[in-house]
DNA sequence: TCTTTAATGAAAACGATTATCATTAACAAA
DNA sequence: TTTGTTAATGATAATCGTTTTCATTAAAGA
């Protein structure tokens, strides 16, 4: 184990859930716990089997609405990475923006946000083109490197 | 209507399948005929209805089924947008690598292939970068920005 | 024309996600 | 601490895009 806090609950999460006016249940503290002890980025269902082993009884449609609400609070963020499965992950402190390299064998999700800096500088320079030549306006968007990951190269 | 020639049958794609070796058969000239028409990215169901128009009777199946054909053949280009739903596009002859505008309220897509050349020369350099600091094998990347089109906007 | 078998279409199956709805449990107020 | 309100839950069914199954049909080479 590599951090200092093994076990730390995400107390951040809960009081910016209360602060926020939604209830503390123990179906979504099983769910940050699950999402705050993870860096992969997990599909419903695979949050759903880890919230298992903390709070039995807790239903795959729960886990789905929580994480429809964690994403919508900004806790959350949520990919497609081209296989219909939406893929969570939490929004940490100090979270960097940042893209994805996607495996296209076994779908894990690499977070990189190495050459931000020329890669935003381009993007903004870009959506401001694309926005005058196509009169469109512009929110976001989305760069995703598909690969061969090092395990799966073996 | 603005092309030379509008009912032209796309005779170079139908050699194309046969000199593979598949079967040149109604439904697949019906559905080649409906993406050699539209300049838009359709889903399956929306090549589906406008095939019955050719070829009534026609599969819903057959469709998704040529679809992905024609998509591994290289034919068609297949993408996501984000909404779990595939949509398809006819690669053109002198059709140049571009990226996609996705308007997130009508889920129109606008290609775009400007400033390419740019775009092109830091994915590069950046997928060397990634390939050698993650150890992967880099095969392709999707960049795509969300915003709302021209219509929408009004 | 005949024969082979790829391609088809109807129907069922599938997998991710969402809607429904009666029940439960947060938590603010007393 | 108890209580009342209602947000949240979980079982179930429904939905939607897509795929599988399988008996039938029709390309196209012989």
């Amino acid at each position: 184990m590599n951090t200092n806090r093994p076990n730390r609950k995400p107390r951040r999460l809960r009081r910016m859930m209360r602060n926020r006016g939604y209830r503390m249940t123990s179906a979504r503290e099983a769910i940050l716990d699950v999402l705050s002890k993870e860096t992969k980025h997990l599909s419903a269902k695979e949050v759903y089997s880890k919230v298992l082993l903390i709070e039995p009884g807790t239903g795959l449609t729960t886990v789905y609405r929580t994480l429809e609400t964690l994403s919508e609070m900004g806790i959350v963020n949520k990919i497609e990475i081209g296989d219909k499965t939406s893929r969570y992950e939490l929004i940490r402190e100090g979270h960097r923006h940042h893209h994805h390299i996607i495996c296209t064998n076994c779908s894990k999700v690499i977070d990189y946000d190495d050459f931000m800096e020329e890669e935003q500088e381009m993007f903004c320079k870009l959506e401001k083109e694309l926005e005058k030549k196509y009169n469109v306006d512009i929110k976001g968007h989305n760069v995703q490197f598909f690969a061969i990951c090092k395990e799966c190269r073996k």
